[in-house]
DNA sequence: ACTTTCACTTAGGATATCTACC
DNA sequence: GGTAGATATCCTAAGTGAAAGT
């Protein structure tokens, strides 16, 4: 196998082997008309740069990289959201994402067995796992609970796994079976419909809205959207000038005229009474006894079993929002000029229905109808209705587990893979087209390179004043990028500082291939702060371009393939068989934080994060000082058995060396948790775990480490990913 | 060719629940 | 058994990208 740097290198030559081939004058791009029009408020368009010859570009630098990775040592540290505080320089470390491993050969088991004979497949592998469930028990049951007597925890147990196979029994294994024809989804769907929020309850007497000093008593609809608006009044939300006026417009489209007509000015409307109310009444809930919380409990319970599942094939699904969201004020994240909207409450006369034809159809709530009942199996979701902030589509869908979704979810994987057997070429072939003569192609290649190097998402083009202001790559503005022809020591360097997808900042520098450089440079002559920096490429030409080059691949693709890849890179290089458990943990944690750090998976630091990392450290010290008088105590022990023979004195230094041992393992565990959290302060690592890393690479790491994988994968993880760890083995190679 | 609509994935924050510890 | 902090789940906004409409 190659190295890392053999790998680098080979990239390099293939690069610059490449015969430069010059196009024919030709260049349709600089007759067209750029880009739609749907950002408005861009200045004139400047014209491309003429097709007269550009001088050749050098070649770049020799550590070009896919994708970068950032070392854990140089997380950013700054708030997610804000501008004005950038984030401290990030170091960059090598990272070689290409082709350090080789794919082998697998067939699909499913794919190719019989019905006969995966049965007795089957009761094998079942066999197998009842056998892997006993151990893990016996694991963790030593650790945990020691009070309970013997019988005790045989029974829990038993039951646990019982409990376990039962769900074995019944879970569909959709992936042993025959796809259906391209776009049909199911062939029988029936369900319950949407479950419906309870009506509004009137406020009690004595809780009093204030208009100007003089109790108000609103009528039901605007008392409604009041509360809304009480409700949140500790949100900063609500101090917001665009959140408060589009509140305030929708709230008096709710009242009579004469309430209209008395409440003019928000600022004269004292909520107190209602946002006391509302406060206890949480604080209640907090604070109710055992017993009411299961009641609680199983009247949702109840509401689920009826509700949250559906019948599709003759399975048994779960419905992942079977709830009609309820009516309240419109929180869109950042600088959302909707903000504060009143999201109105949905009736079944707004809800369209998708099921069945032979299926019982669901009752809309008495006294209603819905707004149409269709049967489409063309589509994965059960109800759907138009939303009023934005106008846009909600649908009602399947959960995670569901085979629709799985299915979907595994043929993801499937294209991001079969994009590594062609992503060499594709690199070869968008360096060459850096050097184009089509401005298009040009600004493509640019783009595309962002997309692979960077994991930036597409950028689709948004129609302005609808939504906060972010992009993705094809909508990059001049404003989003700074050129650095050296910057600490290093040449070409692309400052980039956006809003991308909820307002995440998106904050790096990084050094770029020469001809990426004067690129750039390029396409920002003659450019205002607020022009497109790609305005001949959006990202329907650019997908269309992709599409061209394999079936099925689409900028997002790289997305997947990049976190993919990069974790199986980075666990192959971190983790070691000779660790302990803990360890292992921590390496793959710091796997899964390289692709949370690329994709740019942010969170905003716990609100308790300071605190809780000095209990630690103060939890850390005290452990440490317990270690060394466990030490003493061992030397003294050692000393008073010391020629003795006498049993029990060596039973007294068996005894302190244990304690001597158990305490160093507690404190190494502390140590490494510690370390995990601090480089985990705001990095989501959840969201690349559920949407970007192939489930295999994890389920084979698991098996080669020998780590259970309930270790890495929650049970909901576990079910989503329910087809992968069936049917991974230890040699799985993405 | 451009715009709009539709269906679906991806996303972070809020809230609920669990667990370890006193 | 009460509590803080960790973790899981819920919620729904905000993206992507293909197809349909004009």
């Amino acid at each position: 196998m190659k190295t890392p740097k053999e790998e680098c290198m080979d990239f390099e030559e293939r690069r610059s082997l490449v015969i430069v081939k010059e196009e024919p004058d030709k260049d349709p791009d600089f007759v067209t008309e750029g880009k739609g029009k749907k950002r408005k408020r861009k200045a004139d368009k400047t014209d491309g740069p003429s097709s007269t010859s550009e001088a050749p570009l050098d070649s770049s630098p020799k550590n070009e990289n896919y994708p970068i990775l950032y070392s854990p040592s140089s997380l950013p540290s700054a708030s997610i959201h804000a501008k004005s505080d950038p984030f401290v320089s990030m170091g960059l470390i090598k990272a070689f994402a290409s082709d350090a491993f080789v794919p082998k050969k697998k067939k699909k088991k499913s794919a190719e067995e019989g019905q006969g004979n995966s049965a007795t497949v089957k009761k094998k592998k079942n066999k197998d796992k009842k056998e892997k469930v006993i151990k893990e028990e016996g694991e963790c049951s030593v650790s945990t609970k020691k009070k309970k007597t013997k019988e005790e925890i045989q029974a829990a147990r038993a039951l646990k796994i019982k409990k376990k196979e039962e769900e074995e029994k019944q879970r569909w294994r959709w992936w042993e079976e025959e796809k259906y024809e391209h776009g049909i989804k199911w062939k029988f769907l029936e369900h319950k419909g949407p479950y419906f929020p309870p009506d509004y309850q009137p406020l009690p007497d004595d809780v009093k809205f204030y208009y100007n000093g003089k109790a108000v008593k609103l009528s039901l609809p605007a008392e409604e959207v009041a509360l809304f608006f009480a409700q949140m009044l500790d949100h900063e939300y609500t101090t917001k000038e665009v959140f408060r006026n589009n509140f305030f417009r929708d709230w008096r489209k709710e009242m009579t005229l004469e309430e209209r007509q008395l409440i003019m000015d928000l600022n004269k409307c004292d909520f107190g009474e209602l946002h006391t109310m509302h406060k206890e009444k949480v604080e209640a809930r907090k604070n109710m006894s055992k017993e009411e919380k299961l009641v609680n409990k199983e009247l949702n319970q109840k509401i689920v079993e009826e509700y949250g599942f559906c019948v599709l094939d003759h399975h048994r699904e779960r419905i992942g929002n079977f709830k009609i969201e309820p009516p309240g004020l419109f929180r869109g994240r950042g600088d959302h000029p909707k903000q504060g909207m009143l999201k109105k409450k949905i009736r079944p006369e707004d809800v369209i229905i998708n099921c069945s034809k032979d299926s019982r159809i669901p009752e809309p709530p008495a006294g209603h109808r819905w707004k149409e009942v269709r049967h489409d199996n063309t589509v994965t979701w059960l109800a759907s209705w138009t939303e009023n902030v934005q106008g846009s589509c909600k649908y009602v869908m399947l959960n995670a587990n569901s085979k629709l979704k799985g299915e979907k979810d595994w043929e993801k994987y499937e294209v991001a893979r079969r994009l590594r057997s062609c992503v060499d070429a594709i690199r070869t072939q968008y360096q060459e087209d850096l050097k184009s003569k089509q401005m298009g192609t040009r600004q493509r290649a640019v783009a595309l390179y962002f997309i692979d190097k960077l994991a930036l998402r597409a950028g689709n083009e948004k129609e302005e004043g609808e939504t906060a202001d972010t992009v993705g790559c094809c909508s990059l503005r001049v404003e989003h990028i700074t050129l650095h022809d050296t910057l600490d020591g290093q040449k070409c360097v692309v400052e980039f500082d956006f809003l991308g997808k909820d307002c995440i900042r998106y904050y790096n520098k990084v050094p770029v291939a020469k001809r990426v450089f004067k690129n750039l440079k390029l396409f920002m002559e003659n450019k205002q702060g607020g022009d497109d920096l790609f305005d001949r490429l959006n990202t329907q030409v650019l997908n269309k371009h992709l599409s061209s080059l394999m079936p099925g691949l689409t900028a997002k693709v790289f997305r997947t393939y990049n976190a993919s890849i990069t974790l199986q890179q980075q666990l192959k290089e971190l983790s070691n068989m000779k660790d302990n458990v803990v360890e292992k943990l921590l390496s793959y944690n710091r796997a899964n934080r390289a692709v949370a750090i690329l994709c740019n998976h942010q969170r905003a630091p716990p609100k308790t994060f300071d605190q809780s990392m000095a209990n630690l450290q103060a939890k850390i010290d005290s452990r440490k000082e317990q270690l060394d008088l466990a030490k003493k105590e061992l030397k003294q022990a050692k000393k008073e058995a010391k020629g003795s023979s006498d049993n029990k004195l060596l039973i007294v230094v068996e005894k302190k060396k244990k304690a001597v041992q158990r305490c160093e393992e507690q404190l190494l565990k502390m140590e490494v948790q510690a370390t995990d959290r601090e480089e985990n302060k705001q990095i989501a690592l959840g969201t690349s775990k559920l949407n970007y890393l192939d489930p295999r690479i994890t389920v084979a790491w698991c098996k080669n480490m020998e780590v259970t994988l309930d270790k890495i994968y929650n049970k909901t993880l576990r079910d989503k990913f329910a087809w992968a760890v069936d049917m991974t083995e230890q040699d799985f190679v993405f």
